[in-house]
DNA sequence: CTTGGTGCAAAATGTTTGCATCATA
DNA sequence: TATGATGCAAACATTTTGCACCAAG
C-alpha cells in the first residue's frame, strides 16, 4: 500500500500522531476514490473495529487541512472525500447520475493561466458540469 | 423587477400555482446571488412574515427540477443557491473564504466544446478552484 | 511522562415529512 | 370548488462537542 504509506508520512511530518484510527481510515482510500463520512467509517471498522464516527469526521477534517483530502459534494450535498491531487473534472448527469472524468484536453492547463492571472495560488480543482450525458440522450 | 417576473412566468408555465410564498422567495433573488435557505427565508418572510422554513425548502426544490436555479456546495458543505444560467467559475481562498468569480476568458467555451466531444448536453457550468488568493499570499 | 488522540453519548444543526387548513386557478 | 400549496411541529440525518480515559512520541 504505497499511497497510504505516503499519507502516513505526510502525518507525521506535520507534527501529528500516527495512530491506529488513523491508519485504518487512510487505508480505505484507493486512488479516485470517492467515499461519504459513513462508507469510510463503515470500511475502516474493519480493520479497527473499536472505530468511533466522530474520530472519522475528526480524521477527514485533518487531511482537509493538511492539503491531502478534499470533499466534493455531488449528488444532494452530501460529501464525499477524495484524493486531492489532479484535477476533477466531471460530467454529472442529471438523469441518471453517471459521472464521466473529463480528462485533459489543456483544460487543467487553462485553469491554471487563468489563476496564475489573478495571483491565485491552485491547491485544487474542481469542475463540475450538469447536464444530460450522451446515453440519456439518445434515450429521450 | 423584470428576472423575477420572467421566473413567475415560468413556474405558471410549467403548470404550477403563483402563491404568495414562491413570490417571496423568488423576489429575493438578484443575478448573481448566492443565497443559503436560511438568508432566503430571513429574507423573503420581510415581504411575506407567515412564510414557513419548509415552504423555502420546497419551493428552492421546485425551482432547481424547473431548472431555474441550482444549489452550489462551498463552505463546510452547505449549500447556497443561485440562478443557473451562466458559467460559475470561482476562485475560492482556504484562508480568507473570499470568493471571486473567474470571469469569461473563453473558459465556458473550452468547457462546452469538450462537453461537445463527449456528446454531453449541458445545462450548468460549475468551476471551483480552491487555493490561496493574491491577498493572503502577500500576507504570509 | 506529556500531550494530543479516542470513544462514547449528548447536543447542535440542517432538512424532510405528516397533517389539518387555506387559496389559486 | 378541487387540488395543490402552506405552516407548524415533530421526525430525521448528519455532524460537532464535552469529557474521562488512553497511548504515541
Amino acid at each position: 500500500m504505497a499511497a497510504g504509506t505516503r499519507l502516513e508520512t505526510h502525518i507525521r511530518a506535520a507534527g501529528f500522531k500516527l495512530t491506529p484510527p488513523r491508519r485504518a481510515v487512510l487505508s480505505v482510500f484507493g486512488k479516485d476514490e470517492h467515499l461519504s463520512p459513513e462508507e469510510i467509517f463503515r470500511r475502516a471498522r474493519k480493520s479497527h473495529p473499536r472505530l468511533g464516527r466522530a474520530t472519522v469526521y475528526r480524521t477527514l477534517e485533518l487531511l482537509t487541512d493538511l492539503g491531502i483530502m478534499r470533499p466534493i459534494y455531488l449528488h444532494g450535498g452530501r460529501p464525499v472525500f477524495t484524493r486531492i491531487e489532479g484535477g476533477h473534472h466531471h460530467l454529472v448527469c442529471s438523469r441518471c447520475d453517471k459521472i464521466t472524468e473529463l480528462a485533459g484536453d489543456g483544460l487543467a492547463e487553462t485553469i491554471k493561466r487563468l489563476a496564475k492571472r489573478n495571483h491565485f495560488e491552485i491547491r485544487s480543482q474542481l469542475l463540475e458540469v450538469y447536464g444530460v450525458c450522451a446515453k440519456c440522450r439518445k434515450r429521450k
